[in-house]
DNA sequence: CGCCAAAGTCTTACGTTGTAAATTTATGCC
DNA sequence: GGCATAAATTTACAACGTAAGACTTTGGCG
């Protein structure tokens, strides 16, 4: 249907792009994600997703940032059913960003590449990663803030942020043996961290 | 000159060819290091390669190893030149560990890459990683039997490593705003897991 | 010394990829 | 109702990894 596409519906073919390049990457990685087989997914030619994306890199922008809001939202829910209690809150998120690493794998590979073609042409997904950070980040910057942690309180959420992506990617590049799994590097990390960082006694 | 193809000239050409593949791939990126440029780089066509390779991941993964050992070799050197000091040896460690992530990135981005292809099926490449685990935990391991560090030496040690790892990976993909950067979360992480470990009163 | 089987290399070719360009198709407006 | 034009499709191209086949060189045997 030629000559004026509301504003709709490119927006609702967009999501339908996105929602068949999430579940071709989902089924069969990265690899399974061509335009051709995007298309056909959709049921229309090759090049009809032109019109709604700048290029594959631009589509691929768009899964990420979906990625980073499912992300977010699933923290948040975690945070929140946590109850009042900071610190029991914090643990939640934790385990929910775990646990999402390892139930969308394929979706966090993707937030977390390492060979992002110029990330900063992609307002949208900048936007959504710093939102997917600041959810990650603010339990503990909250505590922080509160004096519950000794250092600075955005430092200390970078700190807690990247002691579970590390095992996390070490665990996806294959690099860790069984028995020292990044569950349990995780856990060490953060009983670690935790005498070290937590000031158990207010003085 | 068909006929024969000593041993030594086999891997002499494999050497040249991983030299070509390691300087395409520092020049412009893994993108880069295509067959045909690699032959172009190498002065033969470019199917020759298939002669010493089974295919382009086999190349890959010969890289990779060569990675390992160099960064293996960059530790090690660190650890001896650091004198007799357990701790201090394994802080210049750490600081090599650094250093070489973000001298090589492209090595070390490759090395800990996410979607490699059956890793198993290169021993070499298995070989090599273990070999550099290794020496990266070595001296940390060292110093938990010695009973400085409370915990399992060897989770001990992935714990460090995971604890670099991270912000290093984090810093690659772009995550890190600036004043938060891979070698500051690094800082914090060191000291804090230092403090939440170490026991500096042997009681 | 000469020739030939075979190892090494090169050329050619195929299927797949992202996407540019040209073509077709279908509608809102006069 | 016809036409300008937006959307979609078809066609086409360059680059990729690599399979298949042709060519080229040489060690070993008669």
């Amino acid at each position: 249907m030629p000559r004026a596409l509301s504003d709709e519906a490119v927006g609702a073919f967009r999501e339908r792009l996105i929602d068949a390049a999430e579940r071709l990457f989902a089924r069969n990685g990265l690899d399974a994600v061509t335009m051709r087989q995007l298309a056909a997914e959709l049921g229309v030619s090759p090049m009809t997703p032109y019109r709604y994306f700048a290029d594959k890199d631009a589509i691929l922008a768009a899964v990420r940032a979906r990625g980073f809001d499912r992300h977010a939202a699933a923290l948040n829910a975690a945070f929140d059913a946590a109850g009042p209690d900071p610190l029991a809150a914090t643990a939640a998120a934790g385990r929910a960003y775990v646990d999402f690493a390892f139930s969308h794998p394929e979706a966090y590979k993707l937030m977390f590449d390492i060979s992002q073609p110029n990330e900063a042409d992609y307002p949208d997904l900048l936007a959504a990663a710093d939102r997917s950070r600041r959810t990650m980040t603010r339990g503990l910057e909250a505590m922080a803030e509160a004096g519950l942690f000794a250092g600075e309180p955005k430092l200390v959420g970078h700190m807690f942020w990247a002691a579970l992506h590390g095992p996390i990617m070490l665990a996806f590049s294959g690099k860790l043996e069984p028995g020292y799994g990044a569950r349990r590097i995780i856990a060490g990390l953060m009983e670690g961290l935790q005498r070290g960082l937590l000031r158990t006694e207010p003085a």
